[in-house]
DNA sequence: CATGAATGAGAGTTCATTCAT
DNA sequence: GATGAATGAACTCTCATTCAT
């Protein structure tokens, strides 16, 4: 008895297993590859089973292409609602998140990219009335709503607000990563991010400019280069 | 002589127009059924010829969406070219040509997409030394300068500027062509995107929000919906 | 002792409810949705069982199509042992047994597809020598060789004349069943096969073709039940 | 020019060549190995082409099929027209075209089976208004009227009679085709088909029976080319 | 210069079946 | 006896591209 319901329990974590590593194959050739060289057959190859055994853990391809975009915003989300404990302070939390997103599209390009920019999975997305990225927009909103009120930001439609910094920091990172920006060159690339970035923030708020949140003992789990400003 | 002359211009006027023709055609295709539909066979069935004939207008597939991207850039270039012409003053200029990228975007996005977004002309663009983006890039830059010399914004660096402003247009209509605004409802598009606009060129210009500038008899070519602020 | 006895009965009685079922189930895969829907999968999915399962009431899927074939035969074996019974007059027994006949096929054309056209159970058919078809055929020659003893049919080889009338009804329904008779509107098909079972029957006893048995009032749908005369 | 037009030609001829090829090759597959080995693969290697190559003379597998049908179709509606011409006599020309119709059932029965039994070629019978059975039918029909009219047959709808006439012959073929005689020993096959062809048409014919044209001392497999009067 | 024909590679998907547990 | 998982072998079809003519 207790046998069986072990050796189901394991079935079930072999199956979650196999289930993580396909998808950690098609990430992975997605990012070493592109989208184009991500098949059944080409995942099959590297988790070796046949390419019918896929059919049993996914629906079809795009099942897995989806599952990709869900995981990676699973890993976003996580990201934010972090920063909304470790930070109460709603500019401080404005500001951080703000470096978060953008250095979290800077590491993880691939998946920024399935999240935000890819068509393959927008109709999935569309269908299971995708909404990881609505709780992070809400998330957003509320922290410029706080800001707002307290005085940090001039008072204005939070959604539009909202919006404009994501907009903001969607487009700088995503000519990035689609390799729109020619005109300036790579080596150059995170210091005029970092510096657009300082220059819409700082002009937004330019009574705080000078606060030292600006140059925060940024939380940890972002810390990849110091910003600083002055 | 002349006549030889005369009939391989008369060549040289057929070459070319079919060439355009294909353009046309791909272009057609893309915009109402979507990459996928875009091969070789479609776009030579549609221009009646067969596809082999293609390939002494166009070395590769690739070579063909690229040229879409040229002809898209090209557009673009010229519209940005006459509000350079048209507005001599750099910040009636800034939201002018903020409105214009805009609306570009929402009225072509198929276009949008091909030179900003897609990854397919990618490769292309950069052995080719693309440099139309470049061009507009610096006139945005150059605009900025003379906003920050004049004292419309704040000094700071104009790359970081301009990328500032381009990141921030650029993000908005590829949220939205890409269809990622789940969050906010689609009939709200054109007031969040023009809210958000509004909001963040405020933002950056706090004495001069009130300046008539804003509400501009903006060049006819952009009119299409008064923004006014007032 | 007793309740070992009981319960491999029970087993026994549930086995064989399993495997109607699965019949059942396949029966009618087979009638909403064609022969290429009927897949080992589909049927499990719908008994609820895996299809692993189902290798332990059916060697393969070719016997289950066979036990179709196999419950279909004793369906039709029965109507017309019933006719045997009931009408012990040879000539108003030729009749209704040929009414009967079309009728089944008529009213169940899978059923009469799986007997007497489909290819997918004849390596099996032939393999188990099936027979119920062997005792209907004999019933009918039986039938007519009383009809020739009494002098309704002309005499003459009783195989050749049963044969000349399966065929003939057999020939009328498959096409009606497999849609072979565009030349001949759909609503007519009622009328015409009537015409045509009329005509032959009629054409072959001539002496008898006044009798009340031949025109009998038949409901214009081939009279579902009792036929009767008398 | 010449050249030109003759290498026109040639390919013309070339491909039509090739055409009939992968017919011949389905054809055979079909007869030798039946209707589940028939892939487009396998049609390939046997005309040494890729699979892809086939897709330029044929636009699916369907159509593949459906022009095997085609080719039958023609086949034996030349058949009939050749009788037609052939025999100006109905009642002669009826016995003739029955006796012609089951030899080329069972010399042919792939043929057959495309025609009149299988399903696969049904869609596109029904949508492409497939009529050379229409035609067929109705010569059968005429025959059949104008032996009325002659008094050979009884006077009654000649569609009805024409149906009985043309189930009767499909019903004998197809039966043996689909191999549900199991109540007949093969060896007797010929005969009880003859047999029964005989029984019917003496039956429906009474005062004709005695003529010699009815048993033409038909070489037992169905005479194959004249069938003699007298 | 264009055609017609064909290649070759590979796409996603589906099946009946098997077998350890 | 049934499950869950996987196999292996197909399947149809589509594509960009090449090349002799």
């Amino acid at each position: 008895m207790a046998k069986n319901l072990k050796s189901i329990q394991r079935r079930e974590r072999e199956r979650e297993e196999l289930r993580e590593q396909i998808l950690d194959v098609a990430m992975s050739i997605l990012t070493k590859e592109g989208y184009e060289a991500v098949t059944i057959r080409r995942i099959a190859d590297e988790v070796e089973y046949t390419p019918g055994a896929l059919y049993s853990y996914f629906g079809d391809k795009e099942e897995i292409i989806f599952a990709l975009v869900v995981r990676a915003s699973k890993k976003l989300n996580a990201l934010f609602l972090s920063l909304e404990e470790a930070l109460p302070h709603p500019l401080e939390r404005l500001w951080a998140t703000g470096r978060a997103y953008m250095r979290f599209a800077m590491e993880h390009p691939v998946e920024y990219d399935l999240m935000f920019i890819m068509s393959a999975p927008i109709q999935k997305m569309a269908e299971c009335d995708f909404n990881e990225t609505h709780t992070a927009f809400r998330l957003l909103r509320k922290t410029v709503e706080e800001c707002m009120k307290q005085g940090f930001l001039p008072r204005a439609d939070a959604d539009a607000a909202a919006f404009a910094m994501w907009s903001f920091v969607h487009g700088s990172v995503s000519l990035m990563i689609r390799k729109r920006l020619a005109a300036i060159p790579e080596e150059k690339y995170d210091d005029v991010l970092q510096g657009a970035f300082n220059f819409l923030m700082n002009a937004m708020m330019p009574r705080h400019q000078e606060q030292p949140i600006i140059t925060p003992s940024a939380p940890k789990v972002l810390a990849k280069k110091k910003i600083g400003k002055k």
